[in-house]
DNA sequence: ATCAGTGCAAATGGTTTGCAGCATC
DNA sequence: GATGCTGCAAACCATTTGCACTGAT
C-alpha cells in the first residue's frame, strides 16, 4: 500500500518525505474513517498542516477521500476502503457506514431526472441512531 | 408570520427585540435558503451574532432549519418553506432543491434495515450539475 | 544541486461566547 | 424593575497559507 502509493506519487514528479510516508501508513492501518486531528495525534513529529497537505495530494490522486459530517471536522478514509455511505447520529456522534447500494436508486433518479451526478460519498447523513431514537 | 412566531416566542417566556423581529421578517421575505452573512447584510444595524442567536432560537422552536453544504457556510430556511432536499454543485456552487419524495425509499430502508432515522434535510448532496458535468 | 516537502507561526472563515448596557415584558 | 436581548470584541475551531529550511530525487 505504501509502496504502491509512493510509486504513484513519484510517477507524478512528487516526492515522499517522512511526514507523507507516515500519513499513508497510518491511513492504511486505520480500518475506518478518521479526523485529521486523530491522525496527527498518532504521529508525533508530524505537523497537522503536513497532514492536511498530504491528504490533499492523496485526494488528488484518488487514493483518499473525505466526508463532511454536519458539524465538526471532516473524516478521511482510503477510497478502496469500500464504498459505504456515512451516517452520523446527531445526538451521540456515533458514526456508521451502510452499503452504497442503498443509495443507487436515488442517485440514478437524481441523474436521470435532474442531471445531477452525486459525488459518491462526499457527505454524511445526520439523524438519530437506534439508541438515541427516543432521547430528548 | 412575524406575529405568529413572535407569539410562540413570548409563550415560551422569550422576548422579541428589534434584531429578532427583523431576522424573522427577512427570512419570511426570502423565498429560498440563505446564509447568515446574506441575512445580516440585508439588515444594517443587526449584528451577525444576533442573527446566529436568533436562528438558534427559531430552530429550537422548529420554525427554521439549516443545511450544511460540504464547504462554506450553512444555509438557513423556514421549515414550512417546503420539504425539498438540497444539492450543491461542487464546481460552480449552484444550489438546487429537489422533491423530498426522491429520498423516501432510502429513508425508509435506513430506518427499517439500520434503525437510523434521517434528520430531514439537514445535509446537502454534493456533486456535479448538468452544466458542469463534463468540465475538469 | 535542485526544488518539493516540512515545521512553524500566523492568517483565514464560519461560528460561538463573555460582558455591559438597553429594552421588553 | 427584573431579566432576556443586543452589540461589540474577543475566543474558538477546523483549515489554509507564507516562509525559511531541510531533505528526497
Amino acid at each position: 500500500m505504501l509502496e504502491q502509493t509512493a510509486a504513484q506519487l513519484r510517477a507524478e514528479g512528487r516526492r515522499v518525505g517522512a511526514a507523507r510516508r507516515q500519513v499513508i501508513e497510518a491511513l492504511a492501518d486505520r480500518a475506518c474513517a478518521v479526523t485529521v486531528e486523530d491522525l496527527a495525534a498518532g504521529l508525533p513529529g508530524v505537523h497537522v498542516s503536513s497532514v492536511y497537505r498530504t491528504l490533499a495530494v492523496l485526494e488528488d490522486l484518488g487514493a483518499v477521500r473525505h466526508v463532511h459530517l454536519g458539524h465538526g471536522p471532516a473524516l478521511w478514509e482510503l477510497t478502496h476502503a469500500g464504498d459505504g455511505r456515512h451516517l452520523v447520529c446527531e445526538r451521540c456522534g456515533r458514526h456508521l457506514v451502510v452499503p452504497a447500494e442503498l443509495f443507487a436508486d436515488l442517485e440514478r433518479r437524481l441523474a436521470d431526472e435532474h442531471g445531477f451526478v452525486v459525488d459518491r460519498g462526499h457527505f454524511a447523513l445526520t439523524g438519530r441512531c437506534t439508541a438515541c431514537h427516543d432521547e430528548p
